[in-house]
Parts: structure tokens; C-alpha cells; sequence
DNA sequence: GTTGAGCGTT
């Protein structure tokens, strides 16, 4: 509702400032047709910014980082990511490796679905997997999520 | 090639 009334004030701004800005324009077009083909592409453009903006805030805010711990050394990232697929919708998996070895530390973060995040925590939580009994809990925010 | 409590990156 509110990114639609951005979206048509804005469009109407556009509109005006180009009436004002190429006069030359409305001379060869009729007045309405101009201000009504300004405002319409102005309104696309606007609304296609809001969307991806939109998305990628909700993408942002509907994301709970887990803390997974206790993993297997021989565990790989697709693997992680399928066991928790099964409980929600999986944004990310990072394993985290040495830096100087690059070999895997046993303990990763997984991105998921702020829905999903509980539910994947109590189920995989305490869990085997290969042989190991995972620690899933909500992960400590390093960088300030909101 | 090994190990076993833990909260990481641009």
C-alpha cells in the first residue's frame, strides 16, 4: 500500500518535472498523451525498484543465522545444507575452515527462513549426523541484524 | 592422513 502510494507520487513528481523540464516534447505530443506516457514509465521503474528493494529487505529480515557445531570433519557444505533443507528453506552454508590449512574446524552457520528457524533447531538439534551429535542453536550476532 | 570445545566472514 505504501509502495504503491510512493510509487504514483513519485511517478506524478516525474511526470510534472518533465512537463516543465522538455517543454519540446509535449509540442510534438499531445499534453495528456506526454504526462500520461511519463507517468506510466515513471510508475514502471519505480515500482520494479521498489520490488527488488523490497525483496532483498525481506529476504534480509526473514533470515535467522543457527550456529552448527559438534560437525563431522569429513562433512562437506552440501551435505549440511541438505540436512537442514529438510526442515525449511536453507539461504546459506558456511562452514567455517582455518585459515591456514583450510581444513574444516567442525562448526558452521546456516542462513534459513525466520519460520523455519525454530523448527529446524529443535529437530537437528542434538541430532546424529554421521555419527555425530550436532549442537544447533541461534547464532550470536557478530554483525547487528535487525 | 591426525583432533573434538567452540560462535565466522567481506
Amino acid at each position: 500500500m505504501r509502495r504503491t502510494l510512493t510509487a504514483v507520487g513519485t511517478a506524478l513528481v516525474l511526470a510534472i518535472v518533465a512537463k516543465i523540464t522538455f517543454p519540446a516534447i509535449s509540442a510534438y505530443l499531445a499534453p495528456d498523451w506526454t504526462t500520461a506516457i511519463i507517468a506510466l514509465v515513471a510508475a514502471l521503474i519505480t515500482a520494479f525498484v521498489a520490488n527488488v528493494r523490497s525483496n532483498q529487505t525481506t529476504a534480509e529480515q526473514g533470515m535467522r543465522t543457527l550456529y552448527v557445531g559438534n560437525l563431522p570433519y569429513r562433512a562437506n557444505e552440501a551435505a549440511v545444507r541438505n540436512l537442514f533443507a529438510q526442515h525449511g528453506k536453507v539461504f546459506s552454508v558456511r562452514l567455517m575452515k582455518d585459515r591456514q590449512t583450510g581444513k574444516r574446524r567442525g562448526f558452521g552457520f546456516v542462513e534459513m527462513a525466520e519460520g523455519d528457524a525454530d523448527a529446524a533447531i529443535k529437530a537437528l538439534n542434538d541430532a546424529d549426523f554421521q555419527q555425530r551429535n550436532l549442537k544447533v542453536r541461534e547464532a550470536k550476532n557478530k554483525t547487528e541484524q535487525e
